[in-house]
DNA sequence: CGGAATGCTGGAGGAAGTCAACTATTGAGA
DNA sequence: TCTCAATAGTTGACTTCCTCCAGCATTCCG
């Protein structure tokens, strides 16, 4: 049936138009008011400030590969806000720990994506909360679509 | 209230996250399939089949520079999806207007994102309503912000 | 008619992406 | 133990995309 394909399209192109407008939107704040590339604020963002990642980690994340990393984590690192470690366990791996100012930027990150967001601030808290069960159920599934192709690649193999 | 506002920025998180992992899943797609590169993709998705659409309207509504748009056409004119025709009213502005072979190409576009889309196909129809409801509401409010911040920046001049 | 404004294109320069090759390190098997 | 394949990170060449500035043609307004 026709209908339903073009809603999926419909909503498809929506969710792209919503989440561009955005980024577009924190691109320019982010390069406003703290000088940060969306590339470098969307690296820092992936980052767990708790616990150090593994480069190959945050490449995957951000889904390029490792060697496009590798001059983020220059600028980075030169900016003061990450720094390069060698893991003990396994001297091959550098895994990347927020620095203190790192995660003061990330507080500013917050900050901005918490207050100037006007797309969902139109929403009341009631939508909020529906909209962010729907894209959590949607995230879940794409995961487990990921998961799903990466064992059928490796199982062809 | 410091909740609502790390409300806000994770649902902002959770928007660019679904949306980067759809944009990666198409862009595969389109490229295998139809040989099409993404940005390609995307700026014939944002031309009118039905009616010429200027040059400048379509760097407007991909959000970049004109001169940015001048190679994509060239690509999309060299491949036979589009053409260019001089507005009639206006020598000054070429128009773009789908050919058949670019509304058959918007076609198989819109069956890949209406038939592959695995974060939306997870959601029940009525999810997709409501999902399809929330979000024309936040781009209608990021319509509204856009043409006021344009109204401001006008009035300062 | 003359000058300002507008629309498209071309070129320089920067940022970001892929791919292949290289080094260092680890792990498993002869 | 020694060797060899596999892995993590980096580097380099190369391509694509984007922005800014300059240029050309055209239109609009005084």
């Amino acid at each position: 049936m026709a209908s339903e394909r073009d809603q999926l399209a419909g909503l498809a192109q929506q969710v792209m138009d919503v989440s561009l407008w955005m980024a577009r939107h924190y691109h320019q704040r982010f390069a406003a008011d703290l000088g940060l590339t969306d590339t470098l604020a969307r690296s820092l963002l992936q980052l767990d400030p708790d616990h150090p990642v593994p480069t190959r980690a945050l490449a995957s994340m951000l889904g390029c590969d490792p060697s496009n990393v590798t001059p983020f984590v220059d600028r980075l690192e030169q900016a003061g806000l990450v720094e390069r470690q060698v893991d003990p366990h396994d001297r091959r791996v550098k895994t990347l720990v927020v620095t203190t100012e790192g995660r003061a930027m990330l507080e500013r990150m917050n900050d901005i994506r918490g207050t100037d967001s006007p797309p969902l601030q139109a929403l009341t808290p009631s939508e909020r909360d529906t909209l962010e069960k729907l894209l959590a159920k949607a995230w879940t599934a794409a995961k487990a679509y990921e998961a799903d192709q990466c064992a059928r690649t490796r199982a062809k193999m």
